[in-house]
DNA sequence: CCTACCGATCGGTAGG
DNA sequence: CCTACCGATCGGTAGG
């Protein structure tokens, strides 16, 4: 009779992807070495292969499981059917709320998918062009006058700019918060530079 | 009287940093090898040791001259003392027509500047802060009732995001041009969503 | 005695 | 599940 795993196999390889995503999101994935990996885990370097093929097997299962989080997102916030300005403000709250704990998988994903064979790569691709995809429907559904298509997917992409480059900036505990932010996006979406910012409720523009 | 530097020295370095740039783009500075690099350039990989002292110094040149051409971009538009309005697009359609050449420069400096040296990349962020800066205070200039100043950075980080995060998914020769996608970047800037996208001159709202 | 450049190989370390 | 290793390849440099 074969041995089942153990118990614990699904929380150590948990506890192992996320050292790996910390490790790789910082000395990115060729500096990485497995033996830092080890290290890093307190386990020896031959104890990560029981878990993991190779270090490619991580770098997918970091990048498709994190995928995976944010399709979820947008499959939750679609089930509540909210009206186009509140759907796309929440889909804006949601997706920071996440990063705010995942920068380490949203830096390995950024950085380091090119890493992967081309089978394991086109999934992760596949899921980001449909997350993409739902928020190019949201935008339109905003805009239901927009001339060209063709400018959905754009426009999604400008959005995704401005969430998805606080990788490089915006820092969990630092002086702007990740709600702030969010609001300060949502701000920018609805009217650009135009109005003044009276972002948490304060006092109104008629003052 | 000491022999002068070959009079090709500068071209040969200059068309070696551009291929290195395409190299270290493609498969990230780690994963790219000297004897790749050398064979790109179609010289031994001892010569590349004649035009750059070492792998990391390459990265250096890159990121730094990049930052440069910033740089510059910044200050000419700044002696041009236009209105405010006009400075930010100004800014906005010079950093596009910037990026539409230098995709591959751009994704080594957000890519593998961490492999820098703590000199070299103290260097190349106090250069990037200097551009931030200038970007932050051309939005205020727009925006002279802005409440909290904590919000001018941040505010200057969500338009490099739009911009900036181009490196992902925008291609020289594709669908969207890079002017093109510059004019619904200062559309969502000034109004955001809210108006209808008449983005090159065509019919305007009033139909 | 400089520069420009080659074929061959160095000491270390990567993933496995 | 450890120590002890491997085939290969890395960035960088030797002599000439």
């Amino acid at each position: 009779m074969a041995r089942t795993r153990s118990a614990t196999f699904d929380q150590q390889r948990a506890s192992i992807l996320q050292a790996a995503a910390g490790l790789f999101a910082e000395r990115g994935y060729e500096g990485a070495s497995m033996a830092e990996l080890a290290q890093a885990c307190g386990v020896s370097k031959p104890l990560l292969y029981h878990y993991y093929r190779d270090k490619q097997h991580m770098l997918f299962d970091i990048a498709d499981s994190y995928m995976d989080r944010l399709r979820t997102i947008v499959e939750q916030v679609r089930e509540r059917q909210l009206p186009p300005e509140d759907h796309l403000r929440t889909l804006i709250a949601q997706f920071m709320q996440e990063y705010q704990h995942s920068q380490p998988q949203h830096m390995v994903l950024v950085q380091d998918v090119k890493f992967l064979a081309d089978l394991q790569r086109a999934q992760v691709l596949g899921k980001e062009r449909a997350v993409v995809e739902a928020f190019a429907q949201a935008i339109a559904a905003l805009k239901p006058r927009l001339r060209k298509k063709a400018l959905r997917v754009p426009l999604a992409m400008i959005l995704f700019g401005m969430i998805n480059w606080t990788f490089t900036w915006l820092k969990p505990g630092g002086r702007m918060g990740y709600k702030e932010f969010a609001e300060q996006v949502v701000e920018m979406v609805e009217h650009g530079l135009a109005k003044g910012n009276v972002p948490t409720g304060a006092a109104s523009s008629s003052n």
